[in-house]
DNA sequence: ATTTGTAACGAAAACGATTTCGAAATGATA
DNA sequence: TATCATTTCGAAATCGTTTTCGTTACAAAT
């Protein structure tokens, strides 16, 4: 049994190669009934055309690289789900690759990516990517580059992001309407950029509402476990730093800081009212059920593919583009965790 | 700017193209010296190899496609991140799709695949999926296919599940030891056999603990949801069906039916007592906590690669290859909801 | 009768690699 | 010197498409 190519099909009709093809990819210069016959028999025979002979020419694969640090983190997972909603819709593919946070292996699977010919790379950048040479390469090859969430402002291209600041400002402020003096905060690495404005937000609201930032106050783990915000909660009781609210970086550290005070009788929110950031799936469920920023996740992975298609159509029209960056608002969503009694 | 190539390369060396190529490969046949030579020019000017065009002689992509139904699934996420894993190791890169549960989806997904020239597919099959034609297409295109989780024992393929019924016989066990005379169980739809696995060793435990077993205490909601769950509940309790234990297919439904439960004062597990299946994320910091199934992800989806790579290795070395069924032991984790006071 | 226009098709080049196989050059051996 | 083996290289074929451009045939218009 043989390989159905244009070649077989062309033979077993007796025309051309190119005329099969253009049949088959809707040329007007082929006469309707070889078109049919085409059709037909390519339809009878369960002819796969090969994508890989097509690049060749076309110098287009339809498909998109995505990084991300992790996989197995539900804001991630939305973001893959969101950007996996459209591009079925356009016949795009897509290879999901994670960096496990690492720089060195986001340089690695740069260059994987771009040995496929991917025509675009989506990518949340790791939280300690400093060099952005890799970045740049992505640019001189002509690949399309949509960064999301961990972003650099440094490099041009399509951005989809949420506005960090404001909503730690958002999650702090609602601390102190709710009757928080004394607010720590779980904060993240000192060089993702995300990690800096969510400290900015909570250091201004602090401002806005004449509360005295206390950086004894702010505790910077290497992780954002549940483990992790165990300990910096253990970390702030053992050195009596006096509480009343917690704001973390994130649902699952805040959950750990909550098993500490747990175990130190400290009842939330009665005690200690606290909010997270990022809306984990059963933060709802939780009893109390988390205060938390809800990223719109899906939503975002949808933006980063339209932007990349804009971006598409742009070049092949060869309109003049614009990047764009698409600030998503967040919500806070105030739940029992946070709320007086 | 020109792109660079192997021509441009043995251009500007002033050797031929395969001599590149071999430099590049490892091939013996070439002088240390060019190959020096080679080496360095090719990393001078960065070049990258084209892996389209090199498939059209090798045959060989590197590239797998993982189709799921869900993204946003916990134990999806992790089988992803074992194959990720593994994969990564091997010089592989990972396509995701996700068939939403629909056949018709499911069917498109793979030819989609086979159109990328994938080496190998690895699939969880949709729930209404009852033909399986599109497998033998994947069979008779030579592609290797792996199935895990939701499968079919029709098609020949190397196959990596858990044992649902033991799981689910352990489970119902569980209940029983822990004093249960009358478990309810929410089970998954008709069509996969897991969730008909399941049920048979609920209906198992029950027998060999001389429990008469009662359709009324089965239901099949339409999807295994938190809301479902809710309304599953409500329906038994509407029915006055008795139950002191529920054993559901999936943690976040058997969430659902706890929070009727809670609506009605029912309290878990002075009352009743319950299990779920899957371990999802923050399942063990609920209150009370959830005792559930813990089904090994990652592992079974390292164990999908390691069993791809065999069946490659074989066929390069012609080796007579037997397909494998790799049955994970799954561990029942007793946690708050299910244990006596 | 000549020109023009249009529809349908195919020859050929190109995309960028890999692989087979034979040739040339060199050194070793008889 | 003749023969043989080894090393190193490249010509050529090939993989399966796409796309440009020219050719043919025929009808319509002048």
């Amino acid at each position: 049994m043989t390989k159905v190519t244009l070649q077989y099909i062309a033979k077993k009709l007796k025309i051309s190669v190119p005329t099969v093809s253009k049949a088959l990819n809707g040329y007007s210069d082929v006469n309707s009934k070889t078109k049919d016959r085409v059709l037909k028999l390519s339809k009878f025979l369960n002819f796969i055309p090969n994508t890989q002979a097509a690049f060749l020419r076309t110098k287009k694969t339809k498909v998109i690289g995505v990084i991300i640090p992790h996989i197995s983190h539900p804001f991630f997972s939305n973001i893959v789900k969101g950007i996996l909603d459209s591009a079925e819709k356009h016949g795009y593919l897509i290879m999901v690759l994670k960096s496990n946070e690492s720089f060195d292996h986001e340089k690695e699977l740069i260059d994987k990516l771009l040995r496929q010919n991917v025509d675009g790379i989506f990518i949340s950048l790791a939280k300690d990517t400093y060099d952005l040479n890799h970045l740049k390469k992505i640019k001189s090859s002509n690949t399309i580059l949509i960064q999301f969430d961990k972003i650099s402002k440094l490099i041009d291209s399509s951005k989809v992001v949420i506005d960090d600041r404001e909503a730690a400002y958002n999650a702090t402020e609602h601390l102190i309407k709710n009757g928080c003096k004394k607010i720590v905060h779980i904060r993240g690495q000192l060089l993702p950029q995300i990690s800096i404005d969510r400290f900015l937000g909570y250091k201004q609201a602090l401002v806005d509402y004449k509360i005295p930032y206390d950086p004894k106050k702010v505790i910077m783990p290497n992780y954002l476990t549940d483990k992790e915000g165990f300990e910096a909660m253990n970390d702030f009781i053992s050195k009596n730093i006096e509480f009343d609210g917690i704001f973390a970086m994130a649902d699952l550290a805040l959950i750990g800081a909550m098993e500490c005070l747990k175990k130190h009788k400290i009842i939330v929110p009665d005690d200690v009212k606290t909010i997270g950031f990022g809306n984990w799936l059963l933060t709802d469920k939780l009893s109390p059920s988390l205060s938390t920023i809800d990223q719109p996740g899906v939503l975002m992975g949808r933006k980063c593919f339209e932007l990349f298609l804009k971006e598409v159509n742009c070049k092949k029209q060869k309109i003049n583009f614009k990047f764009e960056e698409k600030i998503f608002k967040t919500k806070l969503l105030a739940r029992e965790s946070s709320l007086l009694k």
